[in-house]
DNA sequence: AATGAATGAGTCTTCATTCAT
DNA sequence: AATGAATGAAGACTCATTCAT
């Protein structure tokens, strides 16, 4: 029974960051959602309060999940060149694969959070973030890099969350070469670093 | 008489513009938008016929804006890396200078646009986009960059916006400083290039 | 200057019945009849202070009409029989003709018209339906008809007014042969009356 | 339950109906509509999607309604007069009854029916037209009739819907001796038939 | 947990009318 | 008389949320 509530908030939550990609969050009705999960209105009450918590559940949950996927991708790779690339690897699939809806939602719903909880989905980013600028600040320290490890992380945040607005995955390019682009973005060529 | 009206129709768009970005275009209300004009509601729809259609003058008078600017700023410059740095200047300094609010929301109020109406901002958009491709495709020619023209111009796309979510102008980083920074990221680094 | 005058409340009456006819009063817009006599909305206010006026200045004016119409038509005809041949046909013609738009008007949008002013057409109305009764009354006396005056003119004026909706001047039957129709519907038989 | 839905639906009709009566459909507010039924405003929509979708229900409901009326009605007579007189007076029932509203509304609010949508009525209506064309076919076959029938119908339905602006059920005639009154019109007297 | 009718505040939009020019 | 921007009161419709069943 517990698993069975587990799925419908997994279900939820899906089909929600689903609907909030596709339409906006302002344009998504809680009747959409309700629909989409073959429910009536009334009941998707029963799972949340508000639309707003749908909103932060989805946006909380992706955060989760790809802080422990970034964990497991880095806890692979020891040299400094390889954990950047592992950061900007694990963010694109983040981005383009199953999470893909939801980390879309969280770029571009943002504003439609209310500050208090925009702070705490900040709090909980705070560790996905340190683990990028500890990586980048490891690579600056090897000489890798070019510009100061703070900017680079929100240039490549820019550069990699606006993929999802053009990189098409069943196109030539491979999510591996798209990654090796920002990664060759990002740091100096191979063989120039001062060691 | 004339530029009354466009007088009007100049700071209609402007407040718009602010409001949409402050806000977003879904809660911002066109009473909102009348009354930041010092209009009552109904007078709006003397100057556009739709909420949407505000949207789309807001977008459609910013592509005009920054096109201009960027035709000028690229007249200046001839050197493949000075036209790299103009276009990237010209950008950040409309997403940072007067048009930031309209800026910001040609992209992030990208999707409350119609289909169609899509289709004829990205035709305005296209001159835009050309003067970027021809640009970046000179510096790839003289050897600057690492990454193709149409990839790079995407990334820095990214990397650009995104700037509207953390830069502060009045911080201790100039305009400049970012300019350079990105444009340390777009090329390969001075007295690299293949002459 | 005077003819001018007249001429442009003509005109205007003229668009004025034409709209109404053909959207009915409330989806009529002052800015729909404006346009169509070539004028701002503003203007329309220098010849009638307020819609209502215009739709009771559409129905005054037809009544006059119809009136000096049907006074003109019953001059030319002594016989009973002819004279009620004249109030349908003479009917039929305002339907038909050049009126009909106002004719419809005063049918269909008659409840547009506040209870003050449906009393004042009505006065106006008195003269030609006494025209009516007692050309009826006349032909009674003559042992033409089978009901009575009163229902009859009722009766008939609902037959009149709906060939509106179906009778099409273009087709096979001409206006007389419908009044000849109607004329039966109306009177016994030739020959049948009782001397 | 799905008697109470039912119920209210057809509260609902009835009560538009009322209200699209006495002040029209343009006139009349989805808050008064409502109110009629001590909903809100918004409720309405759960049973309506838009205000026009309650006037075609209302005219496709009294259609239904009518047809079958007079069906039941023609099944008890058959001679061609009887025949006649039934679907006379099965109309003038249907328009100074229960249905009176309805019914009124149908003839009154035609046009604010979209034109695809006084398509499907007309569908709806043809199953009641054909009997009343059927009915005064053999009228006409037995030499009842003076005018085709065609043309007939035509001028009853006027003669017949216009009842609704002067005839008083209270008043001293009845309803059957207002059909008698119109069947008169209709029919040859009696008697004079050629057999 | 689920239902779905009901709520009621809120939204965009319309439009007759006014009035300074 | 004409203009046309402005008004402001409505109007239809939306939708997150509630709650009795």
């Amino acid at each position: 029974m517990t698993q069975h509530v587990k799925d419908r908030r997994a279900v939820l939550l899906s089909e929600a960051a689903s609907l909030f990609r596709e339409k906006g969050f302002a344009r998504t009705t809680v009747r959409d959602i309700a629909a989409a999960c073959g429910l009536q209105s009334g009941s998707l009450f029963h799972h949340f309060a508000t639309k707003d918590d749908i909103l932060f559940a989805v946006m909380e949950s992706v955060i989760a999940d790809i802080t422990d996927a970034l964990v497991a991708a880095l806890a692979d790779c020891h040299d400094p060149r390889d954990k950047v690339r592992a950061l900007i690897r694990t963010e694109l699939q983040a981005i383009h694969g199953e999470t893909r809806d939801a980390m879309t939602v969280l770029v571009f719903e943002w504003r439609h959070l209310s500050a208090a909880r925009q702070k705490e989905i900040l709090v909980l980013r705070d560790r996905y973030e340190a683990l990028w600028l500890t990586g980048l600040e490891h690579a600056a320290q090897a000489g890798l890099t070019r510009v100061d490890a703070f900017t680079l992380r929100r240039l490549l945040t820019g550069s990699i969350s606006w993929t999802v607005n053009w990189f098409d995955r069943s196109g030539p390019m491979s999510l591996d070469d798209l990654a090796d682009q920002v990664l060759a973005l990002a740091l100096r060529e191979e063989g120039q670093a001062i060691t």
